[in-house]
DNA sequence: CTGTTAGCGCGTTCAG
DNA sequence: CTGAACGCGCTAACAG
């Protein structure tokens, strides 16, 4: 391993000023900047990031947070998607990005004794779950934290517009002359899931159809859940003309049953999915959905945190927009 | 933050034993070495790995490449199950995991000076392309590799049974009575692809049927292209009875331009997917498909590159068993 | 513009 | 069983 000693020691100067040429400071002979600098490459020379790191206190390293014992963030592929504008977000600001997990070693620790431990910079939390007294922590710490489709007073949050997004849904399905919808929202103990069934509640009651609407408890990307609550649905007897599902993954378990037992879309149901995430458009009928920005949702959150690490003081709340995508199940 | 240092100060012991004790060494009377531990944990200490890693050489940091500028694997469903398993499994044994791209810092370097400068202690290479000059040079370094679905005879390979998957559906279509068959491979450049191509070309031969049979070049997830492939396959005048597509998401891309355009399937022709993946069974018709066991795929490279770390000189190579899975397009 | 010195937090000789 | 001393590779004062 070639090491800063090794270019001095070849040059005849100290260590101070080989780090200083390698560093890019202006303090230093453009001679003896260069001679240094091209006997580095030279020799392969290579920083040590343990080194640096230990005498800087800082990493060049953000901690991803994306799932708990439950859930888990990369099987959903919207969440897949998000993570991966994420890595390249940061790589583009010449940070790295690991993972955390909730231990040390063989050790069981907490996230933030974990971010500690590897000197992390920030961490990025894209967990549904932020309800852990563990997550909490890491979110009440004096790391800079950034999240997406949370909300938390303090921290930086990076949101889609759900509002406006179940209101396009909304107002779609009552353009196109459906006027009883039943909304399956996520799980209710997550922050998105109520926000958007406020939304939901609030639209259909300025539309003067909330007597005819109902919403329904779901479970983000459950689709096998959303098969069952579609069977309950269409078995009772006031059944609804249109149904909103959590996303596009449960919205395909829906289709799967309504196609099973004969329905035909939408003229006996119309359905919605949510994310727009590709599947949704390569089923066939294809969903109506709402597309989210998965690259702005992405990319906004990794450079809002990098803002924050290195102190530009960036806004803490950012709304990302949403599209609607009218596919032909409405 | 609280160092060794001051558990040190406090008990007035030297940091070696201190140090020796939270290392767990038996080398520290035991009395002694409880008061270390209880006081390190009343004080909320915590090792720092930048510190560590420095005097031992080993950053219990596992590096994962997955993507190069094409091809980004978290989009793929199927990779991303994969990765999660990755994850897990390293989290099990001690070790996190740090996403490896093309540069430190600002600045452009090969992926190995990546890995050399976040000392990490082997990497894991989960990319479709492994071809570019860049990632050949990892393979052929003294870093502890491990690679899934490809062939480099020194370095540690977990495949899955492509040989197998491919024989068993042809076997499957066979029995079912379809006897012209066209297969759409992955993207031939590829090693994976053309163990597939070769095992169809084996097995339609053996059958009889390898002159009614045809092979035509595809692209791995692309299910756009998929969709145009069916279009122009379907449109020739000697139509096959099934297609075989290169993966789940391909052959959706293919099944939504069958339904468009109002093929019965499987009744005018049969359709089979491979990966497995969770959607290929939520589609409707059901997919037929080789379900691939991503948990071992996942543990198995990561355990197997864990091992190689520790110095127990595992297997080299290892086949992940796969599964026929019937549904209702064949 | 350059060198000397010190120290980041830890593990590991080598004595005792 | 325990301590003193050193070094991992690098950066940051402080001189000069």
């Amino acid at each position: 391993m070639v090491t800063i000693y090794d270019i001095a020691n070849k040059l005849k100067l100290s260590t101070a000023t080989v780090s200083r040429a390698l560093n890019g400071h202006d303090d230093v002979k453009t001679s003896t900047k260069n001679r240094i600098l091209e006997t580095a490459k030279e020799m392969g020379y290579l920083p040590n990031s343990m080194a640096r790191s230990l005498t800087t206190k800082k990493s060049w390293n953000i901690g991803l947070l994306f799932s708990d014992d439950q859930n888990s963030g990369f099987k959903h592929i919207f969440f897949a998607n998000v993570i991966n504008e994420i890595i390249d977000s940061a790589a583009k600001r010449g940070y790295d990005v690991s993972i955390i997990s909730g231990n040390i070693g063989m050790r069981k620790t907490s996230y933030l004794e974990h971010a500690r431990y590897r000197m992390l910079d920030g961490i990025i939390i894209a967990t549904i779950d932020t309800r852990q007294e563990d997550v909490q922590n890491l979110i009440k710490s004096d790391l800079p934290v950034a999240l997406i489709d949370q909300n938390f007073s303090e921290s930086i949050c990076v949101n889609s517009k759900n509002i406006k997004g179940i209101k396009s849904l909304v107002n779609h399905l009552y353009d196109k002359g459906y006027r009883k919808i039943t909304y399956i929202t996520g799980q209710l103990d997550n922050y998105v899931s109520k926000d958007r069934k406020k939304a939901f509640l609030d639209i259909t009651k300025s539309l003067n159809i909330s007597n005819l609407c109902s919403t329904v408890e779901g479970v983000f990307t459950d689709s096998k859940l959303a098969y069952e609550l579609t069977k309950d649905i269409m078995s009772k007897e006031n059944r609804p003309e249109a149904i909103m599902y959590p996303d596009d993954t449960a919205a395909i378990g829906g289709l799967k049953y309504l196609l099973e037992n004969g329905y035909s879309i939408p003229n006996d149901v119309a359905i919605c999915g949510y994310d727009g995430v590709e599947i949704s458009q390569l089923v066939t009928p294809r969903l109506t959905t709402i597309k989210q920005d998965i690259h702005k949702l992405g990319s906004s959150v990794t450079y809002l945190l990098i803002d924050e690490i290195e102190g530009k003081k960036p806004s803490r709340k950012t709304w990302v927009d949403v599209e609607l995508l009218v596919g032909e199940t409405t």
